[in-house]
DNA sequence: CACGAAACTTTGCGCGCGTAAAATTTCCTT
DNA sequence: AAGGAAATTTTACGCGCGCAAAGTTTCGTG
């Protein structure tokens, strides 16, 4: 705290803590890795100065970075910020400091914090991609570049590994806790979703519908962008007055798309729920962090957030210390958990 | 694209480009730095070669970056997240790089994240504090070292100015239209809170409903974190059962709180609204991006998002273009637009 | 065509640190 | 007390680029 003296490098501060350059270097890098005498003067200077080396000195020498970058397509989405603060916590534990980006659904954007990412030479990145408007080459060639896993949505062949979570695990649990409950649920999402996942969802929903001997019914809404509770709310509008709903069950391809289907309802004076006096019940998919407050508070399928978190932060750290590449893509997905609230 | 030889650095690509390294580095530096002509014959070398400079060489050596730091006290809050958003379009489009931070509302993460942010040399820095919870020290040390612009939370002294929405004008609006439309308002708030806003709002409140010749009301809830939603809906469910609200008018002190007290209103069948037939009209502050989709939409008082995030970034980049230091601390304060919904 | 300013090239140093090799010291073992 | 491995110091080089000074070319102007 009592700077008698400004470092300014490392050179200085070797000088006050009465140890070599090297060796306080080594320090750096590993306290551990220096004898526990040394250590102790090391951390006493350490105290009494405030050093810290330059990253830009120590990054531009080291061949690798102790840089996770993490990537999400957009920030906004109360999903994605959960889930970057999660990973984010995991990269701190486990030593490394992540660099945190959001694409804001724009390619460009993405685009060009890959290739900043790049020349951040980073230990590793966990990327969650825009999905079906990602510039593929792009990503393929930062991959090429980069030990890179994927999570969230997934492409095929990009990166090292996946991880995420399992869609049908998530449409089949809902579907079949719909079927058994009340009426077969018809399926409520966009017309052109960017994410991959939608469209497994909604595969899923075909599948497991027949698989129950039911006939599939998917309504598809119009909308563009990642504002999905309008979407959802102008979409809900839209197919209630026009009553494009054939049941009264309806199942979100994922919650932000139903809390607009709620709000919709609510203004149209419409009941929501499973008990008597309910018209309809509404269910979505991803437990998204705001789906215990929507009224009536929405039941969903929820991700297993902190599996999906830990084991991409584990995933990609196994790849730094095998080299940057496995020897064969790895995919990993985790079973959802059935989320029973109010609203189905 | 097609890569006939590896770049290695800018030596080699002032060598394929024909230009001499000294200009290439000012070409980078500012394009419009150089003659036309040359500018031409650097830009094609670039499509035909993927170059781009070490960022790490050149922040070493550069005495100012083109970084500007974005630090937010809990990026899972949408509000921040909105903002954090619209923050860096803005840098973007002002020609710097964005490096975004949550403190995660963690006071270690905060000061861990400002020691960081100073080794990084950044241009400038925009920085919404935890606030009161935040280590002051720490924080006016950084400011001392790096051009700092302070936003969301007001701490005094701290920071070259601060940009802000004033509360008076948010609660004032609040307070005078549930007044003029029906019973006065309590404020709803909780009792320990982190937010230097959340205080100046609740005096506010006072002042106005005592202007308006009122007794003012404050009801306090308990609670910790960043929560706030299931704090607003645990305290709601309390204060309706113990009949702690004297009124029939809700005045949050912020929309997540409302958001949680609108769950809690559903669930014990309280109609909510201004028309016949409702118990309670609850109303909010800030215009979080999902108050339009609550049920019924919630009656708030707006930020001005984006004069708030183009005079940040306009304030800090007018900062650093100053030399890093004002004449003496400025504060603007934004007023904030009354938004009508169904709530209240 | 001459002239001067602007742009460019050449040359060379420095930034702060990683890292390797060789010499030296420290520490633990027998 | 001797021996040897481990840790440390010394020395030295390199990373990729910013930047400054001096010399050379380019360009617009009269």
């Amino acid at each position: 705290m009592s700077d008698l003296k400004k470092i300014r490098n490392m050179e200085e501060f070797a000088a006050v803590s009465g140890i070599s350059r090297p060796t306080v270097s080594k320090f750096f890098h590993d306290p551990a890795s220096v004898r526990p005498s040394t250590r102790h003067r090391i951390e006493e200077a350490l105290d009494r100065y405030d050093y810290r080396p330059n990253i830009y000195a120590v990054n531009q020498n080291r061949q690798l970075t102790k840089t996770i970058g993490v990537v999400v397509p957009y920030l906004a989405d109360p999903f994605f910020a959960e889930i970057a603060r999660k990973i984010e916590g995991r990269c701190i534990e486990a030593g490394f400091s992540p660099s945190l980006f959001s694409s804001h659904g724009q390619v460009e954007l993405e685009v060009e914090i890959l290739d900043t990412l790049r020349s951040m030479k980073p230990a590793g990145v966990l990327l969650a991609p825009l999905g079906r408007s990602s510039d593929k080459n792009a990503i393929e060639r930062f991959c090429k570049d980069v030990p890179t896993v994927l999570f969230d949505s997934n492409i095929a062949g990009m990166g090292e590994a996946f991880v995420g979570s399992d869609n049908f695990s998530f449409v089949s649990q809902s579907v079949e806790y719909l079927c058994r409950t009340g009426e077969p649920p018809c399926f409520f999402e966009m017309r052109d979703p960017a994410n991959p996942n939608a469209h497994r969802r909604r595969t899923a929903y075909i599948d497991t519908m027949e698989a129950l001997c039911h006939v599939p019914i998917v309504v598809k809404i119009d909308g563009k962008g990642w504002n999905f509770e309008e979407i959802g709310y102008q979409g809900a509008l839209e197919a209630l007055s026009e009553r494009k709903l054939v049941t009264d069950t309806v199942l979100c391809s994922n919650d932000r798309l139903a809390i607009g289907f709620l709000a919709a309802c609510y203004e149209k004076g419409i009941r929501v729920g499973k008990g008597d006096g309910c018209a309809l019940r509404v269910a979505g998919h991803d437990d998204h962090p705001f789906s215990r407050f929507t009224c009536p508070s929405l039941t969903t399928v929820a991700h297993n957030y902190d599996l999906v978190s830990s084991q991409g932060v584990k995933t990609v750290i196994r790849l730094m210390e095998s080299g940057g590449r496995f020897g064969k893509r790895t995919e990993a997905v985790f079973p959802a958990n059935l989320v029973l609230r109010h609203s189905a």
